[in-house]
DNA sequence: TATGAATGAGGCTTCATTCAT
DNA sequence: GATGAATGAAGCCTCATTCAT
């Protein structure tokens, strides 16, 4: 009884305002998004947005510190499991393209859009890029990297993959992203290996 | 005499406020950048702007259409140099690299902007999107390509040059990037050859 | 038991919502202080202030006029006790400023502030400024008071305890104002006296 | 012809934006005024009002100090006409109370107003406070004031002509101030005189 | 023609007050 | 009765665009 009086407390419109904002700031971006805009797709007034957070920014980038962090943990995780180069590409490239399947407006504020709006917020947490890197650095470590820079090559393989999704985005590429996974860590593996 | 002082003043301001669009938009996006903005960076009035333009959105679109049917069409020139692939991907890249080595912001704003913001304008010229396309169809008909999806290669290549200049641009990867083509290239070569 | 308890909980969180408002009051002003800067200091939530007012000016209102009927009726007192311009005039400037030592924040708010806020609320309660003249007309019946407007006199003398006190606030004086009292008020009968 | 065009090219709504700002913020204090308000008694949108001043704080701190310093300047310059405490009160008191009667308004801002509203900044400027307190310093060395505290002397001669100001206000005392300054400078005199 | 003051619409944010829990 | 989320009306400020000079 108490616990669902607690529960009924809780019952406020954040659920409800994250997505507006969240769609809204994929759709437009953060700065095209105005305040009334998050409002009313979330269906509360201007003012409750500021219960929540202290400004639009702060909002914007709560949204992505927060999912991100948890993306990109879960990512770890997959990847960790294999030893090897050709598996670990394998993982990544599925764990992004099912988490764009998944939920691809969410996939898009993390991933695709540039942020130059987040300004220096969008370095304070872990990013897939990171992880590439971290990928070719044990892989150079045990030889199954060939020569090159690889930065280079980071930028590569975290150039493919944004850019597939936005493909898909625009229609280019049709179906699930996870019907390409195989194909795309394939033709990463091609341009890495030794 | 007035006719030519006249003359002369116009021809004076015109690529300067294009020039100052051009850097304040590639910097700070275009919504975020004010018609003060560019009337001072440009050393004119804000009225003096709609001399030239009728409104802000009109040259951030003009600024785009001008030079990417520009930039597109000298790729194209590059490209059609040679007939097989492998040329015709470091004519492309080298191309790109270089453009992005002697004109950064406008590469920028060009290539590596999204562009929300011009909406259905970006999709009215040119792009090295179709570029790609098409060098990849001409490979597939002489059988310069391997099996799979021509669109998903596209998107490959793609992504690969539009990442490796953003990493460039914050720093992850250093020097010139032209020097850097022929690696790129022979990557994509390998990737897609059969 | 439980009615204890209720009665408890009232008894203890109006007087910490007074204080907090009246503290915020004087240091703020009224306009500028919030519900939740009130709320929050008092230690209850915002709704909790609408059980005791029905609006924050209703809070400020009866901050006033309570306290202030309450500190000119004593200091009333104080001043009948003597008949004579020389002794009423140090107790009314005693009494003012050991009220200020002992409660600067409460002696601010009710003589201090000027209260445009409180509109025509703040004449509907006898101030000092009431007592002043009436100990000068009586001083004038009695010859004890030398030629002149007996207004522009009463402003003069309230002029200078409003003045001191605010020195006082600001360091420019310091000290107890108590101790100040002698002085003053023999600066006033200097002025006064016939 | 050139002249005329010049000037008319200032004919500018600053005038009407000051008077109206000073007003208002005299009559219901810097908070309470709105930019709405000011906009409309000046007869012009609320943009213009940034034209000009950077935000409303910004505006009343300008005219507040630009005015104070020009106002103790000259007040400043007749006091030190004389050399004597009695002429140098009589001047003090008679240039206050004729700026009074002159711009009541103008006064009322400067001198009556608290203005915790403006905070550090209505410190940075020369006010009457300091003039009062040089006079009673250097009538002091001359043998001039009686015993006693002069930081105390000076709230008191200062809390009078405020306050005799207010009374004015209020309507308690009529007419032109001018005609009460002998009174009241020869009142400070009197409890001043060694 | 060039200027920059002015406009007016709209953006972000605050806040007294209400109300469901 | 107490809480604090929500409301809705302003408030301050920005900015693309216009227009008198």
């Amino acid at each position: 009884m108490d616990l669902i009086m607690e529960e009924s407390k809780r019952d406020t419109k954040l659920p409800a305002i994250l997505r507006a904002a969240l769609e809204l700031f994929t759709e437009k971006g953060i700065y095209a998004t105005t305040t009334k805009d998050i409002a009313r797709r979330a269906g509360v007034s201007e003012g409750a947005l500021y219960r929540h957070f202290q400004s639009k920014q702060e909002l914007a980038e709560d949204l992505y510190l927060t999912h991100l962090s948890y993306f990109t943990a879960q990512l770890d995780r997959s990847v960790l499991v294999y030893d090897n180069l050709k598996e670990r590409l394998e993982a990544l490239i599925e764990g992004c393209f099912r988490f764009f399947d998944e939920d691809r407006t969410l996939f898009t504020y993390l991933i695709l859009s540039e942020h130059n709006e987040l300004g220096r917020t969008s370095r304070k947490v872990r990013h897939i890029r990171h992880l590439v890197r971290d990928i070719l650095a044990e892989a150079r470590e045990r030889g199954q990297v060939r020569e090159g820079d690889l930065e280079l090559f980071g930028a590569m393989v975290i150039g493919i993959i944004i850019r597939v999704a936005i493909f898909r985005i625009y229609g280019l590429i049709t179906g699930d992203l996870k019907t390409r996974a195989a194909e795309v860590s394939d033709s990463c593996y091609r341009f890495l290996a030794p």
